[in-house]
DNA sequence: CTGTTAGCGCCTTCAT
DNA sequence: ATGAAGGCGCTAACAG
């Protein structure tokens, strides 16, 4: 067999040496181009697969400047709702001749800034990121790279670059409206920092919908909790509830609802009976977990190809101008809301 | 402000150029190395940076032989089971220097191929894989390209590479031993398919505790089911359940589980009290959703840490034998497992 | 149709 | 302490 050595890589020098053509040759041969003679072509790919030649891709990349690869920064892929979208879009690039790398940046700007840089030493194409928004900075980073790139799930209004998001502000709306008409007026939202701009618009729609309602919202009842797996915190979600009178919970995210729900029952109020709760990103949708989580949705895979087909027409050309788009929202209501019960006086 | 052309990288030629250097010394003085005097060093490091130097790793791929490049090849990135070690390792790689991406092969042996053709002509230093074990010929084709592997999750009992997995026979073991407690004598095993080591194992463990307990396991209760998200098929488990005369389910992954639990309530038979079922993977130990399901667990964050490292350390040391570990699996007891109904006749 | 030349950005080696 | 030369594998541009 032809596998004792410490296997050096086989090279288009080697196929030229074995099939007595030039390197070139084999060059074009291999990429099936018409300006060489069939029988040619032939002759080099069979030799070419036979000595198990793959190619060379920093080489490649070094020589054309196109590196065939997508680097995608977010907050946390252990999140269902990210990894979901990343399986989508690393599929979907893959059929396009591109491989890509995620990097975690666990909401940190510091972390995030460092994956910009790693992906512009990495010679990536383009770049898909949901920003952490903790800084502008990172941006002007991301900017001054040149590289094409796609936000995806947040945006910065005040910048002109592409994104891909969901109807946020609608989603805070329609959430916050289907718990006043069952009657709740104490709404507790467990929100994201404001400074992600997902988070600010749902509390833009949770606002709409009180006003709508004629329901003063009180501002005590907007709390604010970490967004990554592991830090969220619902300690005393209990007592925040009682204390504030809460009827109802919306969460930032079905994690954070799922922590919630969990801590609230440990401690025997049940959902919906005693507290509703509704959360956002649907993550069943995928997983048919029995939890049957009211929540606020927006297809992850849609997301996730629109912003994949963006990017790809950027990459094809670079002069396009950025185009924005931003897809409905919905509420699919399963099973954790209720009237409120008649609160004790 | 600087932004407006094309942006061709900055090189270290360009640096040269910038200081009066020459290429070399630029190099040397940024990689802080002694035999450049100081002055210099600090001089080159405050022009690369204000001249926003990311360097290349292609070109220093090309030159050095190293890419700092991981490729982590598994079946489906949309499982938490996947997602949870895959952000681990992207984690730990990262810490190490190295970039690793991910390929989703959907168990198909021919995608996972490509996969593996396409990390060796990526140049990556090193694989992790959980392979589909479809066919053996891709672990030929993975040995053929002389990269350093690691298999975490699965493994060949044949062959001599290094792996990382959990005891499965021992996961099955005490999940059938559980159930056979509780009084159970017909479980249904929704296993997946035998061509993967660890549905292999964890069926031996089912039928040792069988054994042990001298209750005759009956062949017609070992079912095989898809693995991957969206292919899993327990339509008809309703059926089954009832004609098999199962009053309780093990299955391959909590997904699986789920996918059980959801099909059977909606058929209005409902767990623990009318059937028992115990899921593995344990991906609440991650998101604590209030779903309770009893589980056979091995630790993902370990699994995939020893993986990484003993990736790494075949990274340093290429002549390092291949190193086999197996990590402890246990049962976490949770709230859908009860004794039978007794069988009305 | 096929071959030659040159160079992408970096690092290794050797020279100064 | 610094510089010069050469080449990693590939492809673009041009020559024959």
């Amino acid at each position: 067999m032809d596998k004792q050595q410490p296997k050096r890589p086989v090279t288009l020098k080697d196929i030229a040496a074995a099939t007595g053509f030039s390197i070139n040759t084999v060059s074009h041969a291999l990429k099936d181009r018409e300006d060489i003679s069939l029988a040619t072509r032939e002759t080099i790919k069979e030799t070419a697969k036979k000595m198990g030649y793959v190619g060379n891709a920093s080489a490649r990349f070094l020589r054309s400047g196109v590196s065939k690869l997508i680097a995608i920064i977010l907050g946390d892929l252990s999140n269902p709702h990210f990894s979901i979208m990343v399986k989508e879009i690393e599929t979907y690039f893959r059929r396009e001749g591109y491989v890509s790398f995620v990097m975690n940046t666990d909401e940190k700007s510091d972390v995030e800034r460092q994956a910009i840089l790693t992906a512009a030493e990495r010679n990536v194409d383009g770049i898909l990121i949901c920003p952490t928004q903790n800084s502008r900075e990172n941006l002007a980073c991301l900017r001054s790279t040149g590289i094409p790139f796609v936000l995806i799930g947040r945006r910065f209004l005040q910048e002109d670059c592409s994104y891909v998001v969901c109807d946020d502000e609608h989603g805070g709306y329609i959430a916050a409206r289907h718990l006043l008409r069952l009657g709740h007026r104490r709404i507790l939202f467990l929100n994201g920092p404001a400074s992600i701009s997902s988070a600010r618009e749902r509390r833009d729609g949770y606002l709409r919908a009180h006003r709508e309602a004629s329901v003063p919202a009180d501002p005590d009842l907007l709390a604010t909790t970490p967004v990554t797996l592991g830090n969220i915190s619902v300690d005393g979600i209990g007592e925040a509830v009682l204390q504030k009178k809460a009827t109802a919970i919306l969460a930032f995210s079905d994690l954070i609802a799922f922590e919630a729900i969990t801590a609230l029952e440990r401690q025997g109020i049940r959902v919906p009976e005693e507290i509703s709760v509704v959360g956002f990103d649907n993550i069943q949708s995928k997983y048919p977990f029995p939890v049957l989580l009211t929540s606020v949705t927006s297809s992850k895979t849609t997301m996730a190809r629109r912003a994949s087909a963006q990017l790809l027409r950027l990459l094809r050309d670079r002069t396009l101008p950025p185009e924005q788009l931003m897809l409905t929202t919905q509420l699919v209501v399963r099973e954790t809301c209720a009237p409120p019960k008649p609160q004790p006086k």
